[in-house]
DNA sequence: CCCCGACCTGAACGCCTGTTTAATCTGGTG
DNA sequence: CACCAGATTAAACAGGCGTTCAGGTCGGGG
């Protein structure tokens, strides 16, 4: 399993100070975020010296390219692993069935996200692409409907998965439950499902409307005036 | 417009120094969140010395607490301005409609979401209570398909605007555009429309097949032995 | 007039931060 | 053995942090 370019470990298994820093600091980055995470408190964790720290990664923000790289190559890893057609999204399902063994690098992940790393950002685009994908590729197997705008339509559904990225604690709240639990996802499953099969509407109503306010705004938008009628 | 109790600006209309203050922090805590920001920024921003912001708030964590309230009440006072039938919702989808005008209240309550403040759980409850009203609703009047579970089919409805709350950077830069765009929601309205009316699968298997695998990691659960065949 | 409270400030305090420095320990190599 | 390179540390450094303190200014009431 252990790769040969990766030194991570020594041959009995124990885990190098530098790979125990980093997940330390990794563990701490996904908990308390970069800012509010101090040297001191990693080093603490891997059981050195902050000087130590430094020595080996040159400074806090390098140790966290060294994260960001660690929990990207994790992802991409998994992503590889539960190859079956999908990638990270399934690895987003996986978050809420076993979250014991995702939540440190989601967290890890939904910080980079806020903070605005570059892995971040990277991060979200692979979602948003790999979802684009799975779009059109039903599209053209006939399994889903057509689409006008598939990116739209990717960026709209990411959105989804996104917040429960980010806000998980808040959503398992509202349903009644504490903490990552499995539970959640199990619950909103059901709607979810019948959201993408039968949508929530029982006719078209809705969207005609919206629609016409719509283009009547971006005709608005389009002729500049300030105000032309209500 | 201005109410008797709070008195933030003097008789010419001129901001009080320490709703300057206030306001002062509203910006940068949404910009650089709460602790990246220094209350010597804040101070300078409003042009005052550090030591009258401690003297007028008592602390920082203070200071927040009054930015808190006072984000908070401009949100609870503009749902009740736009007061059709949905609220929050409402706020949310004017977000990306005039950005400029939002930007400052919305992004100070993603902070707050993500950094975890009862103001920002606050809103979040808010948020998915009023869209479970609008859904039993929509159910009562007959707009809206039954639904199974009404509370789970508001949080995962709600999981999609608190992705788009959250991170409107990464989604935007997802469609080709930049910063805090109008254009972003227009996109996006399409194929939400859609999903919510017809829905994106052209049938029900995948609703089949997931509710199916679904139940039977629930018996697997529930039974609680080991291996119950396949 | 004086005094008072409110508004406001410069300077400092103590603490915590990331980082540096100089030194020590350790294990392998000639 | 001598030697060296890497791992490791205690101690200190410079800077930034939130906060305190002593005092200054200024308009209004006795």
């Amino acid at each position: 399993m252990r790769s040969a370019r990766d030194a991570d470990a020594t041959d009995d298994g124990d885990l190098t100070t530098r790979a125990r820093l980093r997940d330390a600091a990794v563990v701490r980055f996904a908990r308390d975020g970069f800012h509010r995470t101090t040297v001191r408190a990693i080093a603490a964790d891997a059981g050195v010296s902050p000087a130590l720290l430094i020595h080996h990664f040159g400074s806090k923000d390098d140790l966290r390219l060294a994260c960001d790289e660690h929990v990207l190559g994790w992802f991409v890893a998994q992503a590889r692993a539960e190859a079956t057609t999908e990638g990270i999204r399934t690895v987003i399902t996986a978050f809420f069935a076993d979250p014991d063994r995702y939540r440190v690098p989601m967290d890890y992940m939904a910080r980079a996200i806020v903070e605005g790393t570059a892995t971040g950002a990277h991060f979200v685009d692979t979602m948003i692409d790999e979802t684009e994908h799975y779009v059109l590729a039903g599209m053209a197997g006939g399994t889903i409907q057509p689409v006008a705008d598939p990116r739209a339509m990717a960026v709209f559904i990411a959105s989804g998965s996104l917040g429960m990225l980010l806000a998980p604690d808040h959503l398992a709240r509202n349903l009644g439950l504490e903490g990552r639990n499995p539970e959640v996802m199990r619950r909103v499953a059901g709607p979810a499902l019948q959201l993408y099969t039968t949508g929530l509407y029982t006719d078209d109503t809705v969207q005609r409307v919206a629609e016409e306010s719509l283009t009547a705004h971006a005709e608005d938008a389009g002729s500049g005036g300030k105000e032309t009628g209500s």
